[in-house]
DNA sequence: CGTTGGTTTGATTAATGTCAACGCACGTGG
DNA sequence: CCACGTGCGTTGACATTAATCAAACCAACG
């Protein structure tokens, strides 16, 4: 039960043993990368994929004259669709945020843990409440104002490092820069900082030296009319149930 | 070879006639909707999904205020993802755009055509697509300009539409609103009408009588920053091939 | 120290939203 | 056949949000 991946993925279904030690073993090879290292490049081929065992990263799309969208973060535990293999080729790239520790997974090490039923049934979760999450992005991008989008992506990072057992009270990493969460909300990075010392005077959050305190949860959530279902929280088993 | 379903699948895999017949099967029974009908309301629990036989439908999202996002067209042709069944309860709702036949499937259907490898094996390619959708419209809401993104939504849609033969020539069905259209794109209808008789200005396209109708596809194309790359139709298999 | 990357601030501009009105086409009931 | 209602598209005036540009500031680090 060490790896936040083997406790993302019991999120879903319960694990026996064997299948802990099957993700333990296929995870025990990871490689480091420091912050703005890029871990795959848009159009490459498909030949491994990524799971996030310590650190922040991130898959995004540029467009040619260099505005760049973020379409996911990969927290830790967090694990490519095991089925993306079946593509081509990448349609975005991956980069890290922070130092990062990411473990490749090969196409046979994939296929041998999607042969276990209970790890297939966990990796189609988990790849769902990652599109969840696309969809509720689309909507926070598309349709909440600056102050509810930067408040909603902060409920949603804390709940997320949350379920994996990376906040401590109402603390956790943030190790994104300002231009980083521009890139993210689809705002421009001035415009960010702007929000952020209102929510601060609110009373809220704080952010600096790369840790987010939020001070009146409650408040945030209301602020950000965050409704964390979209996460599928809810589904999580008890481990060896 | 019949049902845009069939069409579709045939896009990922090469398909044998049992698995074509298996396909056409499950469609068999199907309902109509009207325009505004709702499919599937946010929050019901999934005991069906749904394939898209002729018209178009939506999956959208609401904010308590009534904003509205739509967050991926469901064309004739388009699947759920056939893993949907492992979430509680649906993070989103499903509408119809115009008059749509929507063919349901159950559990136990859906798990009988996953057991046929091929068809597994396209179930997940149609979802990868979808996912690869979710993220360029991600993208194209984020960072394109009111014109660049209502072109590109334009192309995307008659891309789409193409590949499962619902096109002639430079012309495709169209019955969105103009405010469907704002809420696809987070514009405002207002926006949305500037921006479409810019369009027709620039003598692009026209759209009347819900028929749209693209003057010059390769300036559309730049004008959008369109690379259909993400829609990943190269990955076409002859059929029987 | 000087450099660098990130943050903060102010002034200005551009893009898009909002409000309100009007027109047009279509369908319906009298 | 006409009168009316309704939904959608169109237009203009105006408000607001957020982007852009530019500069100053600050802390970390060699």
């Amino acid at each position: 039960m060490s790896s936040p991946v083997t406790r993302q993925l019991a999120r879903y279904v319960a694990l026996r043993e064997e299948e802990t030690l099957a993700i333990e073993a296929a995870m025990a090879t990871s490689r480091r990368f420091g912050p703005r290292d890029n871990i795959a490049k848009q159009g490459s081929s498909v030949d491994r994929i990524y799971a996030v065992l310590d650190g922040f990263a991130c898959r995004y799309k540029l467009l040619p004259d260099g505005r760049r969208q973020i379409i996911a973060f990969m927290l830790p535990g967090d694990i490519c669709d095991i089925h993306t293999f079946s593509l081509r080729h990448l349609d975005y790239s991956v980069g890290a945020l922070s130092p990062v520790e990411i473990a490749f997974l090969s196409r046979e090490s994939a296929n041998h843990l999607k042969s276990m039923p209970a790890l297939a049934e966990a990796f189609a979760c988990n790849a769902l409440v990652q599109q969840s999450i696309a969809r509720e992005w689309l909507l926070n991008i598309g349709h909440r104002s600056s102050f509810e989008r930067l408040s909603h992506f902060l409920c949603e990072l804390f709940e997320r490092l949350r379920v994996v057992g990376r906040t401590q009270d109402h603390t956790c990493e943030m190790p994104l820069t300002q231009t980083e969460i521009a890139d993210t909300l689809a705002l421009s990075s001035v415009h960010v900082n702007r929000t952020l010392m209102e929510l601060r005077r609110s009373g809220l959050v704080t952010l600096h030296s790369r840790q987010l305190v939020i001070h009146d949860y409650p408040a945030l959530r209301r602020a950000a009319g965050f409704d964390p279902t979209y996460l599928h929280i809810a589904n999580t088993h008890a481990p060896n149930g």
